[in-house]
Parts: structure tokens; C-alpha cells; sequence
DNA sequence: TTATCGAGGTGTATCGTTACACTAACCAAG
DNA sequence: CTTGGTTAGTGTAACGATACACCTCGATAA
């Protein structure tokens, strides 16, 4: 076993001579063997082998089962997809267009949807589009090509402002959309119970005896954005309170947003507008954790601290949110439950059912940690 | 054997075309126009079509040329990739193998390796493995069938551990691997010098006047903790110092481990160990940033200050190492680069170049933050 | 006896695209 | 007037798997 063979292992037969003009590439074609080749090898047909790899077992001897098994063992035969797509039809992939995968929520979110989907069987074509609507477009229309047709899309921008819509008849799953922002014939939505989310951490922060919260988004505009705005809203006049507004105008943050590092410099910077307002607020609740882990560091440099003289809550319970210090208080999304439940909708849409019309909504459940306490005033 | 009985009914293709308007039903199978469909509209032949679509311009005249573009452009035709690819045996798709996308660093690599793909014209096949050396396998197997032969790992097991060999001929591009732990015929390694990075570490540690440093760890085997390792080792004897290990054993990690907030908790139950040391470190540098924020975390609950009290240094600079309090000081990977590299191998090999053989190494830079400061004692 | 049935197969057209081998003009040069 | 070379095409056989029609037995029923 000397380690000297650094050769490179040259493509051994298929000898073929074409012109030597151009830069004609290497037979990297592996020759795999072939229905043909397996056939031959067990001394059956061709549709014997097909019925064999398919499981249609009650059509084949036991003895010429067990031919067959032999063969495709030694061969090592692996049903070439594209011949096989090409004369069924039938695929066994979903699009996934996600704004950026490295937003942990996202991330979360894609990993959990990549794990049901290879356990059912399928593979996952992931698209990070930066909201970049070029470059979602261009995606799309690969898929097309490859006979993909069923897509899973995150936090899509509302129709007019940016979600292509693709002219061939895609099945859609829409996560953090509203049906009736994305004009589909064919759509099913997943979100999360954003009013009882919101309601849930100032109800907390309520019986803490917190009076002036304040509530902290982003310019952008989604379907959690609208729906936990609207339900902060009604969660403080239920309540009887007034409730403190900051939403953060960021310049750059129009087009190109959303990622990572982008999302806590909202929290940071909306900081000092939180602590301009009178009559200060005793508690926030930040439109996610990103922003509101944002808000802790900021506060914490301002010389503030956290719960004792301002408590905080977030929204999704990302991993991150457990590491800050305090540990950040939040109300947890169920990701995982969200991303099964999404691909259990495509793979129905697969199964033939009728164009898909439905809408799951998920509940929250409030984690408490160490950002809230009692009110300091 | 002949018979003369072979009149099957075969639908045409016009007949399948069924032209229903108003409420009738859904067009559920909606045929995609075919490029016999663009020929037979622009009245050339298919193989003019396919020219046209491949971009060999010069073989078609300007009337024709139009007169293609012209019903492309009508019937919406795309090119059906199962019948190309089946003709041609060639693929634009890259597998991704990765532990687990919700690791910040993984996550930042996917991400850059997407980008990096998509502008290439290539597909992505995604599959977090979790280190389940049964799903990777089935994985790999899928891929065979759908003709991608090319591979990106990401810190793989080396190979005795758990890599799968594919008996088919992929090219590997291995991120964090050695050449000799995966042997492979058509290999390219793509890595972080990991000693200049400890170097680095230990370097600034050195300067502010740090003599007794500590290393955190795990009990994983991969090229990068055992580089990092040996690194450790070297930085501190070519400064005449002596370095105190601790290698945390973590019993339900073995096999199951990796992800996001896991890696924490191997940072958090390190400390104890740490600070059990005689003479107590002045200073900690961790295998990497996951741990180095466990470690804080922990050394803040255990009521100690950072960089007070105790200097840490975190390798990788993930984009959560920012959000510490304090800061974490850590040494930078080019993640982006990285990436891009990646896919640049594969893109060769797919040009025609001979089975790759290239190890890249790419420079660390130090990112100074707050978790550094002078010893205390 | 003949008809019928089902189990266990076989042969081949077909999916949509590309590769390859042609051809039909036209033009320039020997 | 051939010969040869472009230019701008055309016709058709693959690629590998599946669907479908068909076939051949032996057993069972009428």
C-alpha cells in the first residue's frame, strides 16, 4: 500500500474520436449499467426488471425475482431518473425559495423542511433569492425545465411588490404569506398565530405589571409584519393601554435586506428611539428575536440594564435566542411542525388531490427566560 | 414473429391538446409546449430549434433565427431537461453534503455555495446528514439515478468513521477534510490554515501579556479539530509556553452531535473544567465560536468578567460571534471565498479537466472585538 | 371437450432532446 | 466544367425507462 500512485485514473474504455476541434469534454459519463444490462444479465426482459425495481413483485416469479435481485446487486443498477421522468412525467422534487438561509429562523425553517422531504422521498431544489426577483425568476424557470412543479416559498413579499408569478401551473406552500396577497389558483398557506403570539408576551409582560410597552418592527413588508403589528395593536387596547410605536425607517434597508447581521442592526439602531419616547417605556416586545437581541445589546451599552430597568420579549424562539445574556424571553413558533406540515401539503397536491386550498395556522407557547421582570417606575 | 397487427391507437399531439375556455375544469395537466411543438410554429426543422437553443447562432440564418425566436417566445417553450439530460448524460447539478444547515458556519458556506452555483448555471441538491451515515448513503444513491456526479462535503467524518464511498465515480470537493482521510480518486480539498489561525490567537493572547492559555475542544474527529489542535500545540511551545488542554468528553455526543445549540452546551460544561485548572488559565481560546459563546455564557453565570477577569479568543467568525456581550474577539474565515472556490473546483472538473487535485488553503485574519484583554493577576 | 382465467412473463413504441450524417444552394478557384 | 468549401439547413437514430398490448402456459369450470 505505497501512497506514491498520485495518477490520475483515466476514463478506462468508450474510446471514441471525435473532431479534434473545440474543447470537446472528458467522457465523464460513468458507463452505468443500463435496464438493458440487467436484463440481460438475469436472462429476463427488460419490463421484468422494471416491474422489479417498481415493486410490482405479484407479476414476477420467485425464482426470476431472485435472477433479478442477483443482478442488479452485481451490476450495481440505479434507475437512470431522466429516463425515467421523461417517460412518466412525474418528479419527485419541491422548489424552495427562501429569502437567505443563514437568518436563523430560516435556517431552521429550511433544515426542518429538508428533513421531512428526504424522508418522504424527495429531493429539495433551494433557492436563496435575497429577494432579488431576477434571480427568483431565473430559478423558477429552470424548474420548469426540470419538471418541478411544486414549490415551498418563505416569507414571500406581497404579489405586487415582488413574488414572480410563474406562468405554467406551479403548486404553491406559502409560509408567512396570506392567501390573498399571492393571487394562485393553486395555494396553500402554513403560518403561525402571530395576534395570539403577540398577545401571549404582552399578556406576560401585563401581569408583570408593565403598563408602557413599546413595540419595535421593521419597514418591510410581510404577512407576520402586518399580522403582529395589527395584533400588538389590539393586544394593548384590549388591555386599556396605549401602546408606543417605533417602527424604524432604515435607508438601505428597502431592497436588499432581511439576512443575518442586517436584522440586529434594526434592533440596534432602533434603541435610542425607544428611549426618546415619553413617557419611557417599562418593557418592549420586538417583532423577533433578531431584533429584539439587537435592542439588548444596544440597551446594555447605553448602561441599561436588562430586565431591571427595561424588560424584553422577542418572537420565534430561534436557537440564538437562548445565548444572549439575559437569555432572551420569547414566544416560541413551532418551525418544525411547520416545515413537516408544508411538505405533507405538497406530497398531498402529489397524491392527486384537487388543487390546494388550505390555510394552517400554528399556535405559540410562550418561553420564558430572563429578560422580563417587574417594572422599575 | 412479425405481425402485421401493430395499429396501436396513438393519441397525436394535437389531439391531446384540448382547448377548453370558460369554467369547464382546471387545466391540470398542462402539456409544456415541446421543441417539435416551436418547429412545426416557426416551420423549421426541431434540429434548427435546438441550435437555437444552444446557442449555435452561426448555423442559423437571421430570418430563421427570428422567426425561432418568435415562437419560443409565443408557446413559452423551455427545454425539457429529462430528455436533454438523457441525451447528452451531462448535468448542471452539484450534491451539498453538510451536518446540519443550522450551524451558523455551515449555514454562512451553504449559503455562499448556493450563491456561487446559481450564478454558474448550476442546481444544488441539499442534504443535511445530521452525521447519519445511512441517510448520506441514500442520498448519494438518489443522485447516481439523477446523473449528478459532483460533490461538495462539508467536514466530513474521515473516512474509516463514517464517510460513504459512492462505488460510482463522484468528484469530491471536501471542505474542512484531509486529502489521506477520505481516499478518494478525484479529490479537491478546499481548507482554512487552521495553525496560522491558532497562531494568530495565541499571538494577540501573547502580546496583551497572557502566559497560561487554555484550549477547548470536542471529542470529534475532524481535519479541523486536529489541526487546530496540533496548532495550539505549536503556538504555544514556539513561545516556550506551556498549554493546558481540555479536551471535553461529552458522553451523548458522540454520534448525534453537531448542530447549533449542542455546540453550546460543549462550550458551557466546559468551563467548570477551566477554571479548575492549577495555576488558572488567564486566558481561553476556543476550537471554535460556538464554544467560545458557551464558555462566556458560563464564565458570566459563574460571576466571572470577560476580558476582565479571563481573555477569550473564538475561531471562525460567525456572524452570531458579534452579538455576544461582550463581543467576541475571534479570527476570521473567508466563508464567502471559500465557498466560491468550491464551486470553481467543480466547475473545472465538469469542463474537462482531469480528475482534480488541488488543495487549497485559505488565510485567517484576527477580528479584535472586546473579549480580550490584559491578565489580571 | 372447450372455454376461461390468471399467473408470469415478452416485445416494442414512446417520452423530448441532441448527435450525426446528410443535402441543396451558391460561390470561388483550378 | 469540374472540384471543393461554405452556409444554412433537414431527417432520423439514439439515450434508458415505462406503458401497453400481447403471448404462453397450466389449472379449473361448464
Amino acid at each position: 500500500m505505497d501512497d506514491e500512485h498520485m495518477e490520475t485514473t483515466r476514463p478506462k474504455r468508450s474510446e471514441r474520436r471525435s473532431s479534434a476541434q473545440g474543447a470537446t469534454s472528458v467522457d465523464v459519463a460513468a458507463d452505468r449499467a443500463t435496464i438493458q444490462d440487467v436484463a440481460k444479465a438475469a436472462g429476463v426482459s427488460n419490463t421484468s426488471v422494471s416491474n422489479y425495481m417498481n415493486g410490482r413483485l405479484e407479476r414476477l416469479g420467485l425464482e426470476t425475482r431472485a435472477r433479478i435481485a442477483d443482478a442488479v446487486g452485481r451490476l450495481g443498477f440505479k434507475p437512470n431518473q431522466a429516463a425515467r421522468q421523461l417517460k412518466t412525467g412525474k418528479t419527485k422534487g419541491i422548489a424552495l425559495v427562501v429569502p437567505s438561509i443563514v437568518n436563523p429562523f430560516n435556517g431552521q425553517l429550511v433544515f426542518a423542511i429538508e428533513q421531512a422531504a428526504v424522508k418522504a422521498g424527495y429531493a429539495v431544489h433551494l433557492c436563496n433569492t435575497m429577494r432579488d426577483n431576477a434571480v427568483e425568476k431565473r430559478f423558477l424557470e429552470n424548474l420548469v425545465g426540470l419538471g418541478v412543479s411544486d414549490l415551498i416559498t418563505i416569507a414571500p413579499l406581497s404579489a405586487r411588490k415582488g413574488f414572480y408569478r410563474p406562468q405554467s401551473d406551479f403548486s404553491v406552500v406559502a409560509i408567512d404569506a396570506d392567501r390573498s396577497d399571492l393571487r394562485l389558483p393553486r395555494l396553500d398557506t402554513i403560518n403561525f398565530n402571530h395576534e395570539v403570539a403577540i398577545d401571549l408576551a404582552v399578556e406576560h409582560l401585563y401581569e408583570l405589571g408593565h403598563r408602557r410597552i413599546a413595540y419595535v418592527t421593521d419597514p418591510m413588508i410581510t404577512y407576520s409584519r402586518r399580522k403582529r403589528l395589527a395584533g400588538f395593536k389590539a393586544a394593548m387596547a384590549n388591555r386599556g393601554l396605549q401602546g408606543d410605536l417605533v417602527v424604524l425607517l432604515d435607508a438601505d434597508h428597502g431592497a436588499r435586506d432581511i439576512a443575518d447581521a442586517e436584522m440586529l442592526e434594526v434592533g440596534r439602531s432602533a434603541a435610542p428611539e425607544v428611549l426618546k419616547l415619553r413617557p419611557r417605556p417599562t418593557a418592549v416586545v420586538a417583532f423577533n428575536d433578531m431584533i429584539a437581541l439587537g435592542l439588548l445589546a444596544s440597551f446594555r451599552q447605553a448602561g441599561l440594564s436588562v430586565p431591571g430597568d427595561l424588560s424584553l420579549v422577542g418572537i420565534d424562539d430561534v436557537w440564538v435566542s437562548q445565548l444572549s445574556y439575559p437569555a432572551l424571553t420569547t414566544v416560541r413558533q413551532p418551525i418544525e411542525a411547520m416545515g413537516a406540515a408544508a411538505v405533507d401539503r405538497i406530497i398531498n397536491h402529489l397524491a392527486g388531490a384537487v388543487g390546494g386550498g388550505s390555510d394552517t395556522l400554528f399556535l405559540p407557547e410562550l418561553t420564558v427566560r430572563e429578560t422580563c421582570g417587574e417594572p422599575s417606575s
